[in-house]
DNA sequence: CCGTCATTTCAATGAGTAGTGAAATAAATT
DNA sequence: AATTTATTTCACTACTCATTGAAATGACGG
């Protein structure tokens, strides 16, 4: 549990990757294909490629093929998860300390 | 913003670190004195103040003195705006899409 | 099947980072 | 002032990681 967590944060503690996961989020379940995200974030496909995989391999995010391209989508299930484990048992079990921090945050935009 | 948000993960993204993170959010505002960390985590006193330093710079705690010990605790706002940050603007502007993700997760069990 | 498009894999290089022992600072106690 | 307690700073080593160019894989259209 503490394990996956910290492969999650890692992947995500980094300036591209960080970008990339943004516009994952934004695109939803539907995704991206490599090559979109490569254009957009301005960045080698290779390099991004090695990004998504590390993004991958930490199951932020899922892959599908669609014709000849790769569909990247974020896995919100993950994400959530990851959300969870920051928060959870905080304040030694006195929400009122950290609920009106709590009240907006935590996918409210979404 | 971006930048921010990124130290703040990375910051987060180290096993020790994380142990030190959680502890620290169990703790409250009250916060815990770097020694007794140090013991509870079984980390050396110079190790776990490089990981304090690491989280301090990245405004996740914050540190105070009290006699001669320095107290840490969490920095709550910031780990609301983190939070903030992974999530807005998903599944492009529907919230109904991840709604039901983000009902049980982010701070719920604050 | 052959060429092309989309993406990944490989090998190599340079930059950053965790951990350690020893020394330094800072505050309280004697 | 000298000593002990609590913690940080320093210098160093080993390791991991991002990026890049070149080659490889896989899927589609002619």
């Amino acid at each position: 549990m503490d394990d996956v967590a910290v492969r999650r944060l890692a992947a995500l503690a980094q300036g591209t990757r960080v970008k990339i996961f943004k516009a994952l989020m934004r695109a939803g379940p539907d995704g991206l294909a490599a090559g979109v995200l490569a254009e957009r974030l301005e960045v080698a496909p290779n390099t991004l490629s090695a990004h998504l995989s590390v993004l991958s391999e930490a199951d932020l995010v899922s892959a599908r093929r669609e014709g000849r391209m790769r569909i990247y989508a974020v896995e919100l299930e993950a994400v959530s998860q990851l959300l969870s484990f920051l928060v959870d048992d905080c304040c030694q079990g006195n929400p009122e300390v950290c609920a009106p921090i709590a009240a907006r945050s935590a996918m409210s935009g979404c």
